[in-house]
DNA sequence: CTCCGCCCTTGATCCATGTCAAGGATGTCA
DNA sequence: TGACATCCTTGACATGGATCAAGGGCGGAG
């Protein structure tokens, strides 16, 4: 699962999924191929990028911000069920309509591709298909990890765990990964915190300042977090595995 | 993901993962590779399969009875992340180590492919490959289907939501799907349903009882289920969807 | 600068579910 | 047949988090 999070761009800097979606041994004919396809769209905090049952024909890779994938059950009770960063991809081969509300959770660049030609292009080359299902079942392995926290996991380790997997994601992205000391800013709001942990905006905001109080986090303003040791964080989580990746 | 459910056995009845794995569209040659590598396993109720950490050398397919994926924090809550019923696939191509424990929560027969001639199968058939990819999306969507009931489901919605799974599981292997009356067998304890469902084995068993007294199910001694009518259970489960499938 | 709206915090109270405890039903083995 | 183990049910009580309610802080628009 390591060797997902840090893109290797070593051999194709202008691949257009160069992020983590399919990545590393592109060759030539491939890159002009996707360069054909691809498009950016970049959208504004808060704005909602599909509606669950929309029809989709393209798929993703976001750039830059951060996006959520949502479910919401028709008396309004929502549930976030993917969190996206950058390199995470979206989208579906094979699927016409959405399955999930995308919203951006902040301003949000996305790497477009149409989709039928995407699909032809995966029938067509094996190492990107079976680059497209490691990342499945890394997506997998990161949801299943995160039905352990909405199960069994108190409020207190719910955010914990959050800030953990957010904070150790963001150190990877900035090469300050092995730090024990992290900053980083949330990028949702205690809202978007509460639909992900299965909780409500009130136990999230007393959480947090339950934890800061403890000093297991320092605020800086509302957004901006300093974790002065990350061993204590996940100690807090409740966690002994590596922490799965949002999806 | 409709078509996923029915195996598709017409054109290769004795393909070992005829089972939802792989099925369809082998070839002879396919056929014979994988009638080289396979061989079946059973395991008693209750029987642990592997741990998570083990090493795992191979990948399988559900011929009969139930298996569970759990996980397990250190001190001992443990969630169940995935329920494998007929036709289930386990195993992670291009993974050393077992990420889940494997439980038999009942008699099971397994029908197993040594792993690395397996991948190299892959490798050299995309279709299977595509295949793949499909089972594992489909087993992303029911587990993010999963989240939405840990996280925002009440109790009572939670039993109904396992109860109308299985319920829609059992009755389309049965070819019994479109009957509004179903009877079935429970294939978990209630201390499994627990772990599922992020509860307790005594809440359970509270909304058990109270299910059976509103008539929304009957209980025929302590497994046997009869639900009366399915739309009522699938409105007690606050669902408006078709239900994810269990991975 | 001031007003307004959004996001966040905190307090008081309530309730769904967890916890602890007792006992019932069913199946197995001697 | 009786003793025992396993699985399940039910009751009494405790509590974590939800709900309802009030207000603080900050940034943007005028």
């Amino acid at each position: 699962m390591q060797d997902m999070m840090v893109p290797d761009m070593k051999d194709c800097s202008d691949c257009p999924i160069r992020h983590r979606a399919v990545c590393a041994r592109c060759d030539t004919a491939e890159l002009a191929l996707l360069e054909d396809i691809k498009y950016y769209r970049s959208f504004a905090a808060g704005q909602t990028i599909m509606w669950a049952g929309d029809r989709m024909d393209f798929v993703a890779s976001v750039v830059s911000g951060v996006a959520s994938l949502t479910q919401t059950m028709e008396d309004g009770r929502t549930q976030m069920v993917g969190l996206l960063l950058p390199s995470d991809f979206v989208g579906r081969p094979g699927r016409e309509a959405a399955t999930y509300t995308v919203t951006a959770t902040c301003d949000l660049v996305m790497c477009c591709f149409r989709r039928k030609p995407f699909e032809q292009m995966i029938s067509s080359t094996p190492h990107i298909a079976h680059r497209l299902l490691e990342m499945t079942l890394d997506e997998l392995d990161a949801a299943r990890e995160w039905m352990l926290v909405l199960g069994r996991k108190t409020a207190r380790e719910k955010i914990a765990s959050l800030l953990a997997i957010i904070a150790r994601r963001d150190a990877i992205l900035a090469k300050n990964a092995e730090q024990n000391s992290l900053a980083f800013d949330l990028p949702l709001t205690r809202e978007a915190m509460s639909d992900y942990l299965g909780l409500t905006l009130e136990t999230v905001s007393r959480q947090m300042s339950a934890l800061k109080k403890d000093d297991v986090i320092i605020l800086d303003g509302k957004r901006r977090i300093i974790v002065p040791d990350m061993d204590r964080l996940m100690d807090e989580a409740g966690d002994d595995s590596d922490g799965g990746f949002l999806s």
